[in-house]
DNA sequence: ACGCTGCGCTGATCGAGATCAGCTATCGAC
DNA sequence: GTCGATAGCTGATCTCGATCAGCGCAGCGT
């Protein structure tokens, strides 16, 4: 039997897998790897990379642009695909580096792609992943196009905040964030120094408080409407495929 | 025999895909529609909501604030899914509204899933697509947290151009692009007025010029270079699967 | 005990790009 | 033939957030 993973608890939400679906899920995971805090496991431009499932830890996603500066994609929680797109581009268009120690299992592209011929309904649970992942990426660009620094700042906690729950890592209470406010500028399209203010501003308005690695919710429903966030994006809306 | 669509030559470039493949493709074109330019084919919020697939003409994707920003995603060309992730997230998290008058082909949500089940590697081939256009979004997201007006304009019209060479619309020359500049705002992240600003600086530095509904690229190499373009997560690097 | 480095924090100044207010040219409706 | 509407274009001004320069503090290696 599987382990309750928060990956088959993620894909479980969209399709209702089956026990040999499971069973070859389960047979995908090979080695389990650890990675310390900083060293970067794939490297933008590699090619023929291996891809990781996480599942323990943060890590980040970003893409370097050759004088220096830095964007990063998005943030990986445990549950989440590392490097999915390394496979199926044949190459990384991306670095993913741990924010924490992390502990991931590895998958080869290899036995990937002969699984998702053998158990379609598994691509099709990847496919959803993968949309979904998107659908975050898209309300990022929306953030750094369109909402100011403490609008964005704001969704990102309260989005960040909505992913953690679902994997049981947060409350409507806050939730521990081992990320610095250079990851954040660098994720929010910020100076680290604008990062700071907005954090304070936010603070001394009631909202959100982040301090020592730990984000709490002064008060949620007024941060949500500062923020208009919008949730329906990120919840599942109950299985699919049957 | 299916006819030789930008989907298909799309597809086929990462799997080879068999005569029964391929019929299973085409029996999931259902009715040929015809939508008139600015009005919307997917609403933000829409549930059970089609796919299409675009045969012919511009279409975008955008996301809404309530207060009337707006933020586009990406434009579509032909060959591109429009609404693929309403179907997978059960609700529509954008709205699409076609640039130009278009022609699309009705995917069903049911027929698409039957056709996975049965066809896998067509599933595959589904998901390498929606990676590729993931990819987009992601560079789009560099673009606009860190890269400056002007790099971002220059980086845009040559990613719009590549795209559009690989669907023969465009050469190294220039290509017809029936965008203004109000939706390459949206799209940028910027206002109409710093679009026009930032174009006439391009035309001015002999980069590239656009009027009248067309992208003459004075010198290629000078822009490519300005803009920091790297093209290697949009081209296919070769089948994946044979 | 010492310095070093990483992280958080703050004030002063600067600049890219928004906003405001206007202009011209074109095109279709009446 | 004129009246809007739409698209492109421009100058003047304002502002958000970057940049520069510096602060204190905790952890850590020597």
């Amino acid at each position: 039997m599987i382990e309750n993973t928060p990956l088959v608890r993620k894909l479980g939400a969209f399709v209702a897998l089956s026990a040999p679906e499971l069973a070859v899920l389960a047979s995908l995971h090979k080695r389990r790897r650890t990675f310390v805090a900083g060293r970067d496991l794939v490297r933008q431009g590699q090619s023929d990379q291996a891809a990781y499932i996480l599942a323990n830890g943060w890590a980040c996603s970003y893409k370097l642009l050759e004088d220096g500066r830095r964007q990063i994609v998005d943030f990986q929680i445990p549950g989440d695909f590392l490097g999915l797109r390394s496979i199926l581009l044949h190459v990384s268009d991306h670095s993913i580096e741990p924010v924490t120690d992390i502990e991931v299992t590895e998958i080869l592209a290899a036995d990937l792609l002969t699984a998702f011929a053998q158990t379609p309904r598994l691509a099709t649970a990847v496919l959803w992943a993968a949309s979904r992942d998107e659908a975050m990426v898209v309300e990022h660009l929306v953030d750094i196009g369109r909402r100011d620094a403490a609008e964005r700042m704001a969704h990102f906690l309260l989005e960040l905040g909505g992913r953690l729950t679902l994997v049981g890592l947060a409350t409507k209470a806050g939730y521990a964030c081992p990320l610095t406010q250079y990851l954040l500028a660098d994720a929010l399209g910020l100076s680290s120094v604008h990062v700071n203010r907005v954090l304070r501003q936010l603070r001394e308005a009631g909202m959100v408080t982040f301090r020592e690695g730990f984000v709490a919710f002064d008060d949620y429903d007024k941060l949500a409407v500062f923020a208009k966030f919008d949730p329906t994006y990120m919840d599942p809306r109950g299985p699919l495929l049957l």
